[in-house]
DNA sequence: TATATAGTTAGCTCCATGGCTAACCAATTA
DNA sequence: TAATTGGTTAGCCATGGAGCTAACTATATA
């Protein structure tokens, strides 16, 4: 039944949307209302209300009932949690390059050590920033 | 015709998969053929490459094919996009904790300068790791 | 040249998503 | 108590995403 996504599925296929990340980024700022929420978006409130609820089963919004108010507020934890996921996979691939240039080097100096036979032919990088 | 999707929702819809997530990780650590990419999935080939599809149209993910072999590496810069946008929220979000945090400062002290005349009781916050 | 390998294309299902309207509570406010 | 406001429920529809099979192309290899 219940299609047992990860969390991280949620979040990201949570902030796919355009409309979602507004509100979250709109809720970074303070809690609102629904209907403070609704306001900028031309759409039904039936529809955008599908959009906080995808939000609170994502575990990034949380809301809470009061009187007849639904107020929304950020639950940051899940942000951090896929910021998290970015972190990481950075570290992997920045390791890696630091091993790749290592590499590089090992290459360069055998070079440099052939090149007193062979005439030196600088090798070319396009795009360093 | 064309969607037009903005780049942060290709980003994060291409990374709402666990296929795909998997495939980029795998990417951190260095280049690979489709078939390598493939081989730890249980999935026929023609679905594989639409999320490799998905992954290039994203811009996270490049490939060239030299001879049969079709090669995909990671291009990072897409990642580091969306790294940014959660950067991005997790400012305004400190800098609103930041100003809540003056707020109750302030509201401390209005209150300790009450609390002589009456018993003092020190506010409690839930979860602060 | 024949066979195997590595992708690719075409086309089909299924169901999740995003939007809508209409009708319906339940608190406020007049 | 009647009307308004703020949200909710139900249900419809169109699109798109994720998977499949079958058949095809193009490059290596025997």
């Amino acid at each position: 039944m219940a299609n047992q996504l990860s969390r991280l599925d949620q979040i990201f296929s949570a902030l796919a949307d355009p409309t979602r990340r507004g509100i979250v980024m709109r809720l970074c700022a303070g809690e609102a209302s629904v209907g403070e929420l609704a306001d900028p978006f031309e759409m039904a409130l039936p529809s955008f209300m599908k959009h906080i609820h995808v939000l609170e089963t994502s575990g990034l919004v949380q809301s809470e009932k009061s009187g007849r108010v639904r107020t929304c507020r950020l639950s940051p934890e899940a942000l951090v949690g896929a910021e998290d996921w970015f972190q990481q996979q950075r570290a992997t691939w920045e390791a890696r390059l630091d091993r790749f240039e290592a590499y590089v080097m090992k290459l360069k100096k055998e070079k440099e050590g052939a090149a007193a036979k062979r005439p030196s032919r600088t090798s070319k990088r396009k795009g360093a920033k």
